[in-house]
DNA sequence: TTTACTATACCAACCAGACGGTATATTATT
DNA sequence: AATAATATACCGTCTGGTTGGTATAGTAAA
């Protein structure tokens, strides 16, 4: 695969994230999809076989992106917990913050296309586990973080953008006192 | 409203969530409803004058009995942290444990149906926070909580139901050294 | 108590448009 | 020229919604 399929693959997923962002995760149709992205419907079709196969890409760059991130951030030093927290602030920060939305469309469309999701879940959760000595309070603060996500992720939170980042702080210094 | 209308309505409801559950949360079609509650498609839209007011009713179901079940908590006694967490587990436990996809159905048809549920969450962190004085653990327990739940309706839980029985009732175990 | 009327609850058939996907043609790139 | 990339034109199916109608139940007048 050289770089320009991958170029147009990723304009296409990004098309296909803001659909689902605009018009609710299961509006994510070829034709909404190609008229956002510019590219015609056989143009998709030639780079993703099929609907599921785009959704799946989807939820598999959210995957990747969001490691990425953590290894990055373990690289530095950071443990297991706090990587995880700071790598979760990053995704509801970004610009285009629909990246997170490919969960939603994969729950639309086919709720085992998932399981890559579920699979990142466990190794994290491992990871955490592992570095605590089975301390369930790390894992409290991993799920506090994760809720957040989810609560921007349905357009259901309850907070003001400040009282978020209120939380965050407080959840990750909670982390580093946890983990010192 | 009689009851023999009202008994049709919750059969269709049930049915569109059991739908949602099985084949996606997009996938609730007004057909396949019909099918599932052996009603016909003109006998769903006597009830319902649309889909989106299918969904919407779906939703505001989900909001009154979860409220429901939290009042009764609440006049128990309870505080308002420690019903909130009892409320969610009850949501977890039931046998038809379909009632939460109400949410991902409306994600799915269009986000703007989730804002009840984002206003029920509002009162739920008022109350918490008017109970605990505005002490930020209270806060981080109800979204640890939550998140027990989001994952388990995204189906991309990293835990076992040992697991997360354990990790409920280490969370109340702490709501109840929070607030005695 | 029968009869006429009305409201509720439901259904089968249909429609126009949208859907995912295919087949084929056309244009760029190498 | 050969291959990769994109566009166009369709096809069969499914979709939400409408229509016209039926059966039942209640209600009121005779």
């Amino acid at each position: 695969m050289n770089k320009r399929a991958k170029v147009t693959k990723a304009q296409i997923i990004e098309a296909a994230l803001s659909v689902a962002a605009e018009k609710g995760a299961g509006k994510v149709t070829l034709d909404e999809v190609a008229k956002v992205s510019g590219f015609s419907k056989g143009g998709l079709l030639y780079h993703f076989p099929s609907k599921e196969a785009l959704i799946s890409a989807m939820v598999q760059q959210l995957v990747d992106d969001t490691e990425a991130d953590r290894q990055q951030l373990l690289a530095q030093g950071d443990n297991a917990l706090t990587s995880m927290i700071k790598a979760h602030a990053r995704l509801t920060e970004q610009v285009q913050g629909n990246t997170a939305m490919a969960i939603l469309a994969a729950a639309a469309e086919q709720p085992g296309l998932l399981s890559p999701v579920q699979q990142a879940c466990q190794v994290l959760v491992q990871d955490i586990n592992t570095e605590s000595g089975d301390n369930p309070e790390a894992v409290l603060l991993m799920l506090a973080c994760d809720a957040l996500w989810f609560q921007d992720l349905l357009s259901i939170s309850p907070f003001t953008s400040q009282q978020k980042e209120q939380l965050q702080h407080y959840i990750l210094r909670r982390a580093e006192e946890l983990m010192p």
